[in-house]
This record gives C-alpha cells, structure tokens and sequence, in this order.
DNA sequence: GTTATAGTGAAACGAACGGTACAGAACATT
DNA sequence: AATGTTCTGTACCGTTCGTTTCACTATAAC
C-alpha cells in the first residue's frame, strides 16, 4: 500500500467548511485553509485535486450536517405545524447561540448566491437545488397543517373550500423568503436576523391557530 | 491649473458600479475597471484614490440614481396601497425587462450583504443603512394604508382596533424580506426572483382589498 | 511665450494568489 | 530487511493583484 494519510479527511472537511463558510469561496486562501486545517497545501491537493474539490467536499458536508438534519422534520410524512414551529424555533436558537463573530453565522450556501453561483453554472445549480429543497419541505409540512386545519374546519362548519394550493404556493414562498434573508442579514443586523424568524413562525401561528 | 480631465466622472463611475455589481468587490479587477470605463488605472487612482475609493463613489450613485428613485414612491407623505403595488410591479419589470446575463441583475447592496460587509466595518453600515431606508419606507406606506382601511371599516361598522402596530411590523418584516430574497436570487432563479415580488404584491392585496 | 500645475499612459513594484515539483518519510507487502 | 507505493514538507513556479513611479502631455495663468 504505502504511507498511511495522517489526518482525519471528515475533520479537515469541516475545519475547511468553516473557513468558506466565512470568507467564501474567493476569500479563503489556501494559505487560510492550510492553518485551519493544520494540513499542508501539498496533502490537501492530494487528497482533494484542486482548491474547488476541498470546497465541493466542504458544501457536499454542509448539505449533510447543517441542512439535511434541519430540515428532516418539515420532510417526514405526517409534518405540520408542529414541526414549521420547531425549524423556525431551531434555527432562531441556532443563531441566537452563536457568537457574533463566529465563521458560522448565516448560510454558506445563501452567501454563495451573490458569490460564486452568478458565474459559475456548477455552483448556481447546487444553490438552487437547496432552495428547492427548502421550498419542497416547506411545501410538505404546509400542505399537511393546511388539510388539517381544514379537515377540523369542515368537520365543525361542514364547508369545503377549493384553490388552496395557490395560496400554499405564496406561504411556501413567504417562509422560504423569511429563512433566506434571515440567513442574508445574520452578519448585518443580527437582531433583525432573529426578527424575521420570528416573524415566520408568528405567521405560521396566524395560519394555523392553536388546536 | 493644469491640464483638464478628459473623462466624464458620472459615466466612469457609473460603468464602474455596473462592474461591481456584476463581480462584486473582490471580484472586479483593476484591469476589469480599465476595460469597462475606457480609463486608465492612473487615471482612476488620480480620481477616487483607491480602489476603494472608486467603489464607494459607484455605491453613492447607486443609491441616488437605482434605490432612492425607486423608494420615493413609498416615502412620500400619502403613500398607500397604490404605491406599494407600484414599487413591486416596478421593481418586477425592472428586474423581468433585464437580459438574463446583465451586469445589472440583482441589488449591488444585497450582494454586499454576504460579500465585502461581513468583514467591513462600513460597508457593513452601507448595507444596513439601506436596509433600514426600504424597511421605513414600506412601513410609511403600510401604516397610512393601514389607516385608510381601518378607517373604511370603522365608518362602517363602528368599531375601534389597537396593536396594529405589531401586525404592521410583521408587514414591514414581510415585504422587505420578499425584496432582499428576491434579490438575493435574481442571478439563481429568475422565474423564482419573479415569483417572489409577485407574492409581495399579491399579500398587499390581500392586506387591503381593492375598494 | 513662459511657467506652474494637473491629468495621462506605460511600465514596473512587492505581495499574494492557486498550483506544482521533488525529495524524503512512513507504511504494507514480500 | 528489501521493495514498492503513498503521503507530506519545502521550496518554488508563473500569474495576477492593487498600487506607485515617472516621464510626458496638455492646459490655465501670467
């Protein structure tokens, strides 16, 4: 075989992660990347190819340890109000914790979006593939809480109604647009952050009222 | 004196903006800025001092002649529901009449929000003083809005409402979050940059009825 | 026309960039 | 122990960056 890789690659990963997630892709040297991982450029180019390949693995972990657990409960079959609550909730908290300065705040891959995605079609297609993905469970726990609220409606009233996935498009896009500008301003305003996430699950509460 | 400038200031510095807002701060070169205002980098140091210098003479303009001309609508004294339908059919032309590869697509602030401001100080207040100016400006709009259909309601019906202050802020909060996400992803996802103002002016509908 | 002042163009500055070549070190296999 | 392969540190590659220098040109004031 040979001489055995002496770092741990998920542990670089996310030291490098780190150091995008707050400089961005131009704005993290090499240099940089070389002390926060403690890895020499030479080991990083060999395990990973390029600057762009430590910075594919770097989003690819972002999806996976950030995004995927956050959302998991707006995915599951039976998510409704309950869990459009705890997201917002969650990711309130999440920022509400972190420290001001930290190279964590706000969303690598919504920085991205006025970043490397305006002229680089590869990095555009992953932005927006996270926003669908947003969108669709946004989307799924809508729809649920929306046909319970309305199965309690017809249950007590005994009326239907009808288009109510023209107006579950506009919430969908009112939440979605409140994450993501949340996640624009977290090292602008951060209370302003905070704000509109709280906003979000207000709306949520007017939508749904409390059973 | 000396020899006369041989270049006109305004349109230097406006076709420099333009290159900011395509490539961002970083992103635009000394050698990019030559090209696109016809004008020698000594030139330019002559002029604006700095890089820096240039750039903040091309945010200047940005805000006098894109953002206040388009906020002016809502701030003045009677705006109401016409004029917030107004700034967002407005800004969603702009935005849909814009070839899909313009320099100009998005918001040069908004891409600051995640660019040069999260580790410049004043480019930090730039982006929040704007943020500050389009909140102020659809709360104007909102309140007085507000007021003319509580006041609709009251001739008929007679009865008083309070805290719709707080309902206002959610508003503020609402709008201004639709702009910035649409914004945000105009060089992502157009048709969804579209959809987003068009829920903006679809909820102000929704807020105040058509009389 | 002379002089003082100011704008312009070409060339080059040192620093930082992403990336690479290469020698040596460390391991698995034989 | 010898061998073949893989990983790592140093040192450097060519390029590009923002900025500066300087000679030259053009104009206003005298």
């Amino acid at each position: 075989m040979g001489r055995l890789q002496t770092f741990d690659s998920t542990a670089v990963v996310q030291s490098a992660r780190d150091v995008f997630w707050d400089l961005g892709y131009d704005g993290a040297s090499l240099a940089d990347l070389e002390t926060a991982t403690g890895v020499n450029r030479s080991s990083l180019y060999h395990a990973f190819g390029s600057k762009r390949g430590l910075f594919d693995a770097a989003v690819a972990d972002y999806r996976d340890t950030v995004i995927s657990p956050r959302l998991r409960g707006l995915q599951a079959d039976g998510a409704g109000r309950r869990d459009l609550l705890a997201y917002f909730n969650e990711l309130r908290e999440a920022v509400a914790t972190l420290p001001l300065d930290s190279p964590r705040r706000g969303c690598l891959l919504v920085n991205c979006a006025t970043g490397l995605a305006t002229h680089d079609e590869p990095a555009r297609e992953v932005v927006e593939a996270y926003r669908t993905e947003l969108a669709a469970a946004l989307r799924n726990a809508l729809a649920n809480a929306g046909a319970i609220a309305q199965a309690d409606r017809s249950r007590d009233t005994g009326s239907e109604t009808s288009a109510s996935t023209e107006r579950t498009d506009e919430r969908v896009r009112t939440l979605a647009s409140l994450s993501m500008s949340a996640m624009l301003l977290a090292r602008v305003n951060a209370a302003e952050s905070d704000a509109l996430l709280s906003t979000a699950a207000d709306q949520v509460r007017v939508w749904f009222p409390a059973p």
